[in-house]
DNA sequence: CTCAGTAACATAGTCTATCTATGTAAGTCG
DNA sequence: CGACTTACATAGATAGACTATGTTACTGAG
């Protein structure tokens, strides 16, 4: 399923807090592991997004190598990612907060 | 605040289960009042999405008029729209557990 | 009675972010 | 060597909310 539009780099940001370098495929596959497979990383999702995230400065890369020897850029979260996450994070929770108000406001209430 | 796409259309047919005839200002404000004020919902995104719900049979509208005499477009919902309205919410719902697993997934999990 | 102000509806065009489709480089393995 | 696969990358399509603008028609001040 898609992901949300806007939620991206969130999750992005996140998954590297919890493995500390991960290439784009890792942290694909990773995303899609922990919301118990609702979500699909899409390659043209996934690039643009960590291209964002690098010139921002909210993510380092460097390239390497994977276990069976192939190149990969493996990505980190910086200072200045954490913060942007801590900001998204509670950004999301406001606006969820928000959905879920109007959704379960009882009728008749103004 | 910016609503978040695809969840406006949502949003209006909830507030239209609420009270039975509204308006498109008076479902702006509605939304607005019950988000808590986190929600402003502009025009350039509220006719378009009651359009889309009329061509959809989501809504259905006849002209009136306001307490103050003037002419406004009265909406209500429709069957097929309460029924697409369970749909969206049950598929909100399931997004919104996807996006809290991966943010309160704990580092070091698989 | 006219004219400024405003409520309500409406649309064109912009912007942002994800997706689809495609392409490339480089490693493995039969 | 050649088919297959991994991983990165980008161009163009698409969707949906936004900004800006415009129109209609009622009200109220002067």
């Amino acid at each position: 399923m898609a992901i949300p539009p806007g939620t991206l780099d969130m999750l992005i940001l996140k998954t590297l807090t919890r493995v500390r370098e991960q290439h784009g495929f890792e942290i694909a596959e990773a995303i899609e592991q922990t919301s118990a497979g609702v979500f699909a990383v899409e390659e043209g999702s996934l690039y643009p997004a960590l291209q964002r995230l690098l010139v921002q400065g909210l993510v380092a890369a460097e390239w390497g190598r994977t276990n069976d020897n192939r190149r990969a850029r493996y990505y980190r979260i910086t200072a200045a990612g954490r913060r942007r996450l801590e900001d998204e994070v509670r950004e999301y929770d406001r606006v969820a907060k928000a959905i879920a108000r109007v959704l379960h406001t009882a009728p008749g209430v103004a």
